[in-house]
DNA sequence: ACCGGAATTGAACACTGATCAATTAAAATA
DNA sequence: TATTTTAATTGATCAGTGTTCAATTCCGGT
């Protein structure tokens, strides 16, 4: 069939986008398939790739949408009139992966082709969670050492994601480890203490 | 075809995880088979399920044996008159996972199914890692605090692997950040002096 | 020479990402 | 309105996957 009137293309894969993130949800990265998504919505398997282009890119898509999910909630954990607005973040950073264990591990699942950069707007849009954290950071640095915030924001989120990452796939109870979230909070403390002294 | 003289079982085994750990290696989790391990030795698919039982066993297998690489490597870069031990093992961490990408990615990027428990074997043998680093931690705190190690290397091992994470996707490049092994280096030496102090 | 048991096979099944000639419908033109 | 042009959509097709298991093949022991 050709052209329908009843989505415009950007309707098309803004509807696209929301039931892949959808099914994403509920079966993960490795039991996805653009075939499945195609028959939730009715279109044929071509038309998603006619949309996307690649399997790759709808998966990049997705993780994106996934993002923003993500900084929004950090956004919404910072709301409370909470006095450590820190530990927020990296409880944040926590109660979002373990209440979308499958979207956020779809997010580190999938690697672009080594060919294949990852297209700007997708880039800047994923960058908005960094900017949270690099903004937290410093307002809690002295003035004079603001600059010093991206970097060192950065680096707690490396710390904060790798604790993160033991905590969800069972290597940090494997070890006996039951405390992770207050393990990553102590070691954001200890480099946040360090770059105000 | 019946029993074949020229392997035992556990030779066959072993031949298995060779070939499988070469596939691995050179074409990454995402496009691993186990049909392509079973050519490259000359049996039929269905010979590695007898013996391993399921993919996901094969996996496993496959990844134990990258994490006992994985100890040999930091135990080597341990064996060099270093000073500063605890930078060599980061650096350790850091390099076996960007001269082996393929494998060391595919620890993280397979996960078996929710109702399956990773065999103790494996779960033993992935431990020497760990243990490693136990050590070496164990080494630098002063002894009324020896007790504490375990829970400070776990901590580390997961700061560090945040870092390696980070520096091998291209997040850290993406946000400008060029050097995450310095970064990884000086997070570790601040949670040590803080455990020291 | 025979047999019972164990190892091995590979076709069959239900799925995947990817492609692209063919089809269809809407828009533009006459 | 009738016709052409253009763009969207299809789905059969291809090469591949994990998984199963009846059938086959071989070996050690009688």
């Amino acid at each position: 069939m050709g052209r329908r009137s009843d989505h415009s293309r950007a309707e098309l894969e803004g509807l696209i986008l929301e039931e892949g993130h959808r099914l994403m949800a509920e079966v993960g990265f490795a039991r996805f398939s653009a075939r499945e998504v195609a028959k939730r919505i009715g279109y044929a398997v071509g038309t998603l790739y006619n949309v996307f282009g690649s399997y790759d890119l709808l998966l990049a898509a997705i993780n994106t949408r996934t993002f923003e999910l993500w900084a929004a909630h950090l956004e919404e954990r910072l709301t409370s009139p909470s006095t450590d607005r820190i530990a927020a973040l990296v409880q944040g950073y926590f109660s979002f992966a373990a209440d979308n264990f499958n979207l956020w591990t779809a997010i580190y699942d999938h690697r672009l082709p080594a060919d294949m950069a990852m297209p700007d707007t997708l880039a800047i849009r994923r960058g908005g969670l960094t900017d949270v954290v690099v903004r937290e950071v410093a307002a809690i640095l002295p003035h004079e050492t603001h600059h010093q915030a991206p970097r060192l924001a950065r680096s707690l989120i490396a710390t904060v994601h790798g604790h993160c990452t033991f905590a969800l796939n069972g290597s940090f109870l494997l070890l006996g480890e039951t405390e992770p979230l207050e393990l990553a909070i102590a070691r954001v403390r200890e480099s946040l203490s360090a770059a105000i002294a």
